[in-house]
DNA sequence: GCCGTTTTCGGCCCGACTGTTTTCAGTCG
């Protein structure tokens, strides 16, 4: 069983504790633990098979560590179906829709017998639930319109596509005199890799104006709610932006509340009282004087409550905060430390640019190496290359190096790993080549044992350097394959091979917690944007992010090597 | 149910907005 499919189960748990009107701090920390596991590094599956203690996860105790083995060891939870069986049918369908909590819940189960979605709309419909005390006509009115919400409530978007809408619309807003500050935060300025809605945040001289020009952008389908410090709105597209606007001198803080996690921040919050310091959007209060301390930047915040500054991709609350006490989180690899891209497609293969065109625009990039990875034959589709055209572009190749001194050339191959583990292209050619890139194209649906025991062979190979976009999935449109990725990080390991953190914002392949399992185990990943045309050497920024998120220092990824480390590398 | 350089018992994050209320509960992030 999976860390989703367990955090999942937990979380229900929450839900119907909650319905119950149980303890709150009880229901807290179920929540807690649901949280924690979603976001978990390593399964908990293979801690237990190793015998690894889950008391070590924060907000795992002995009564939920004991849960958690009963559900992983038997697959059930006598504990939940016991606790499913004792509550009305089809309650937790109810807490989907947007505006429906526990409370209302329990009402409408309890009163009118509803089991349903179906059921709750036609009861609205019918002047029934307007009826009920504490529900009138308005919020039977805004219920409706919540479980339309729900139905038409597209995916979480990957968020390579949120940044032009979130651009586009904080350019209008930053016309408005007396605002400053306008930036994205929550889950896109920690870098989720899928977005549900977009956290906009700035400050201004006067909040409420910015709030009434950003509910009056022609990108507004529908006003959600509107203060005078915040304002939730439907864009065109579905997607719904929060804005949150507050006068200049606690900018600090609001970026920081508005950043989360929500984790981050709880934790972060009881951290601060113990200390007897309160936080909120406003700042730091004392509890004891009453007093309220404003932060102009959000380091001066981190810096007040003892702590390093934790950068936004790693507030998930795991253990950042411990860490940035004892003053010993990592530094953070950034865009700046990166020196070249390892996985390139050219005309050659199913690229839109010649060869010349991409090396050009890496140096431009200021790049200092580049790899030149176009697909082999085995893919009909990408017009790859056998083994006559890869010995004419490995000739292409070195001219090139012999013209352009500024920027070195490797040449490599992205090679299609067969449905039975071998690879496209004879050995005898790929040992001529600077570096080989394998990676799975087809057979996808295969189950966990073969995809992974292909994989392997793979890995197994001398003459592969880096393993691509490892899971293959492609975001909001496949699942990953069945592969088992921790077999993979061990193979990986054993046999000192590379593992790609694939930039595409479609891919993002390792991503978060895979890369931190595998840095781990000593893996060393390798950033490629896969870029077919030059302006994707830009995806880059988007494999930096996911390598912070998986805690990555400069040291752990190869692409901030110089050109003699990473030739040395590969020759290993 | 979890947790502890103030505690193994007694705490547990903080505020905005809405609707149904005569002072606040419910929901959300």
């Amino acid at each position: 069983m999976k860390n989703t499919q367990i955090a999942r189960v937990f979380q229900d748990i929450a839900d119907l504790l909650e319905i119950k009107a149980e303890d709150k701090f009880k229901i807290r920390a179920y929540d807690r633990a649901a949280r924690t596991i979603e976001h978990l590094p390593k399964e908990i599956e293979i801690m237990l098979a190793e015998g690894e203690s889950l008391r070590d996860i924060p907000g795992v105790g002995d009564a939920i560590e004991k849960k958690i083995t009963e559900l992983v060891s038997t697959g059930k939870l006598e504990y939940f179906e016991k606790l499913k069986a004792d509550s009305p049918s089809g309650i937790t369908e109810l807490l989907d829709i947007p505006g429906i909590g526990p409370k209302t819940a329990q009402v409408l189960t309890s009163q009118l017998g509803i089991q349903s979605i179906d059921d709750l709309e036609a009861a609205i419909k019918s002047g029934e639930v307007a009826e009920l005390s504490h529900i009138g006509e308005k919020k039977a009115e805004a219920i409706l319109h919540g479980i339309e919400a729900l139905r038409r409530k597209d995916k979480r978007i990957p968020i390579g596509d949120v940044f032009p809408i979130i651009e586009d619309i904080l350019g209008t807003l930053r016309t408005i005199p007396g605002v400053k500050n306008l930036t994205a935060a929550g889950s896109v300025r920690r870098f989720s890799e899928t977005v549900g809605d977009i956290d906009l945040m700035g400050t201004a001289d006067n909040p409420e104006t910015v709030l009434k020009a950003f509910v009056a952008l022609p990108q507004v389908k529908e006003i959600l709610v509107q203060g005078p410090t915040k304002a939730s709105v439907i864009l065109a597209g579905g997607l719904q932006a929060d804005l949150r606007i507050v006068e200049h001198d606690s900018y600090g803080s609001l970026i920081q509340y508005f950043t989360g996690s929500k984790q981050h921040n709880i934790l972060l919050r009881q951290y601060a009282l113990k200390k007897g310091l309160s936080l909120s959007e406003y700042g730091i209060t004392d509890v004891n004087t009453g007093i309220i301390e404003k932060f102009a930047t959000e380091e001066g915040f981190y810096v007040r409550l003892g702590l390093q500054y934790i950068q936004p991709e790693i507030r998930e609350g795991q253990r950042e905060i411990e860490m940035a006490e004892r003053k010993a989180l990592p530094r953070l690899i950034s865009r700046e430390d990166i020196r070249g891209d390892f996985h390139v497609h050219t005309d050659w293969s199913d690229g839109n640019e010649s060869l010349k065109a991409m090396v050009l625009s890496a140096q431009k990039m200021g790049y200092t190496y580049l790899a030149i990875t176009d697909h082999s034959a085995g893919l009909g589709i990408a017009h790859g290359l056998n083994e006559d055209r890869l010995k004419k572009q490995m000739q292409e190749i070195r001219k090139l190096n012999e013209q352009s001194p500024g920027i070195h050339v490797f040449s490599g191959v992205e090679v299609d790993i067969k449905a039975d583990g071998s690879l496209d292209l004879p050995d005898k050619i790929l040992a001529q080549l600077d570096i080989v890139i394998a990676a799975i194209h087809s057979a996808i649906n295969q189950d966990t044992e073969t995809i992974t025991r292909r994989m392997i062979r793979a890995i197994e190979s001398p003459h592969v350097d880096i393993i691509a976009h490892p899971t293959c999935r492609l975001i909001g449109e496949r699942e990953p394959s069945a592969i088992d990725m921790e077999a993979v990080f061990q193979a990986a390991a054993r046999h000192h091979k590379i593992l790609e953190i694939n930039c595409a914002p479609s891919r993002l392949d390792l991503k978060d917690t895979h890369v931190f399992r595998a840095r781990e185990l000593g893996v060393m990943i390798a950033l490629g944007t896969d870029s077919h045309r030059s302006e994707q050497f830009n995806y880059m920024r988007f494999g930096v992010n996911v390598a912070r998120r998986g805690w990555c220092q400069a040291k752990d990824v190869l692409n901030t090597r110089s050109l003699n480390d990473v030739f040395a590398y590969l020759k290993r």
